[in-house]
DNA sequence: CTGAAAGCGCTTACAG
DNA sequence: CTGAAAGCGCTTACAG
């Protein structure tokens, strides 16, 4: 810069003027900064800048598992929509494992970035404190926390877990399985809790072997669909809590004989591109995601660009829809 | 920092040896330092850090699309050896997009990263050759350039494509499709390369209309499967370039009455993790993704650490492994 | 064993 | 309409 100002015969106030275009410069001046600049391919240096003005325009993307297709999907769209407002992304994925969770959250305070998008890896409220006193704004989405601690974008799970359950009652299933995701997750939590309400309010008796535990992986869907195939009487239908546990599912059901949906309903959760693809097409709770990304990040734009204290956390909650393809159909007698 | 060190009672230059020990500070000053430090919530700033040291201990990665499964494997295991290493991921997701990939790169060189992982949208000269004026060390995987530009770590697209050939070939195929990836960009090419003259060498001829454009994405697949099938005759099996649009095609298979592999045989490239999980299990070219992941990213890590420039730009090739699973299957007579 | 001070490359009141 | 200069928060020769 100091170069540039040189060669076009000015300050280096008028460069720094010229490049941000924060007061006016005459005409031929702000020529000779220009081709200044262009002849010796100056480039600013942003880390100067952001030492200077407090701003890094640099959001924290905290994920549990980035090559999840949810949130592979989530993070392309606040990446997009970051893009678009001039913010760059640093992917931080957690890998569910608290100690990188907290490695990252250390480090995003450290590179001072402008705001942070979270989705937690169980419980981390020491991590949102330590933002909090960083004076750094965040958006929570798909999990639930204290309302003190930042803004929540969140699904209405436990409704999302009634609806998909009573999709499969009015099938006709009697004895339907759950495969969970972590338990301690709040998301997880809920969809059971509106999985077991459902079974409730139609009668049904709650059996706690139907309810197994995976972790949202392909793999932990085949282990626990093994798993509740062997009962007896085997489930005739399985609520799978994402996506990717219910194709792994039907991958197991098959592998054991079974037919979905002839023999077996499978319903999933999230909606993920894949979902219309596979065979069969899954019928699945649909997660409003573009909805998600763009009410967090536009949230989390306005709050790192509120001055002051006077701010207001909010909790937004979002529905899913019930997507009904082939993967579900009526019991068999 | 000045607080801590007046609070402690030293200078500034001690309280940042004790913190990156990079001198001998007396037991009972680093403790003074240390309790000054805790007990003031401080967290180093590593913008100035940067700033002085002209090393942001942040990486920049050039994807083309971050939510298609076999880029976002890829993000994940380079932030994940980033993240061992000490490096932060900025997640630059090019959307296929030139434009777009030319403001990151913009970004990128602006916010002074050590190093770029960089898998190029369509054609990028431009880019790395402001990249490399800008003495930001890059390393391009899985599309070729010329060498000047960069250190390359490929796949060996045009053996793997002649496998995956060979292998319908044998299976009694005499007519056999193909679904490309975006026709501009080199391992796409090279890929159709291999299968054509796996076609030649086994005597077979090259149909022209057996050959058709997709963008690697679940719905190009589709669609390029349905316009094959509408051929007379129609190929009975198809190669497709990537993992995704083998599923597309499959599903349209399906659509059409046919089932997978016994009235038509599909071949796919990558084995993303779900290519076991669908079902038919996809038979497909497996690329060794860990060791490209890690090849490219330790030898970024080396160039970044290498002053002056004696530095030779290398290429490595590495080759990809037939998976054969369920959706291939010997010819019907 | 430790400190005073320069300087990284910008932005921004302040002055004219 | 433009410039001189302070300062953001660190690191690192230099000096003792």
């Amino acid at each position: 810069m100091k170069d540039v100002a040189e060669s076009a015969g000015v300050s280096t106030a008028t460069v720094s003027h010229v490049i941000n275009g924060t007061r006016f410069v005459q005409k031929e001046t702000k020529q000779a900064v220009l081709s200044a600049m262009q002849s010796l391919g100056y480039q600013p240096n942003s880390i100067a800048r952001s030492l200077r003005s407090g701003e890094t325009k640099t959001i924290g993307l905290v994920v549990p598992d980035a090559s999840n297709p949810f949130f592979a999907d989530i993070s392309r769209r606040i990446e997009n929509i970051g893009y678009e407002n001039g913010y760059s992304v640093i992917l931080c994925n957690s890998d569910n494992d608290l100690k990188k969770q907290r490695d990252y959250v250390s480090t995003l305070i450290s590179k001072q970035v402008d705001g942070v998008f979270f989705i937690s890896a169980g419980d981390s409220r020491d991590d949102l404190q330590r933002l909090l006193e960083s004076g750094i704004p965040v958006v929570i989405a798909d999990r639930n926390m204290p309302l003190e601690l930042a803004d929540i974008v969140l699904l209405d799970n436990e409704e999302a877990g009634y609806r998909a359950t009573e999709h499969l009652i009015h099938l006709g299933h009697r004895r339907i399985g759950c495969i969970t995701g972590p338990t301690d997750i709040s998301p997880s939590m809920h969809r059971v809790s509106g999985f077991q309400r459902a079974l409730h309010e139609y009668g049904l008796t709650f059996d706690k072997q139907l309810v197994l535990p995976g972790d949202f992986s392909i793999q932990s869907g085949i282990r626990a669909m093994r798993e509740l195939l062997d009962l007896d009487p085997p489930p005739t239908a399985v609520f799978a809590l994402n996506d990717m546990m219910a194709i792994g599912a039907i991958s197991a059901a098959h592998r054991k004989g079974l037919q979905v949906p002839r023999d077996h309903s499978v319903i999933g959760f999230d909606d993920i591109e894949l979902a219309s693809a596979v065979e069969p097409a899954l019928t699945t709770m649909a997660q409003p995601l573009q909805e998600i990304a763009q009410k967090a990040t536009y949230r989390l734009l306005e709050k790192m660009n509120t001055v002051g204290d006077d701010w207001q956390n909010e909790k937004y909650v979002l529905q899913a829809t019930l997507v009904v393809r082939e993967s579900t159909a009526r019991v068999k007698d």
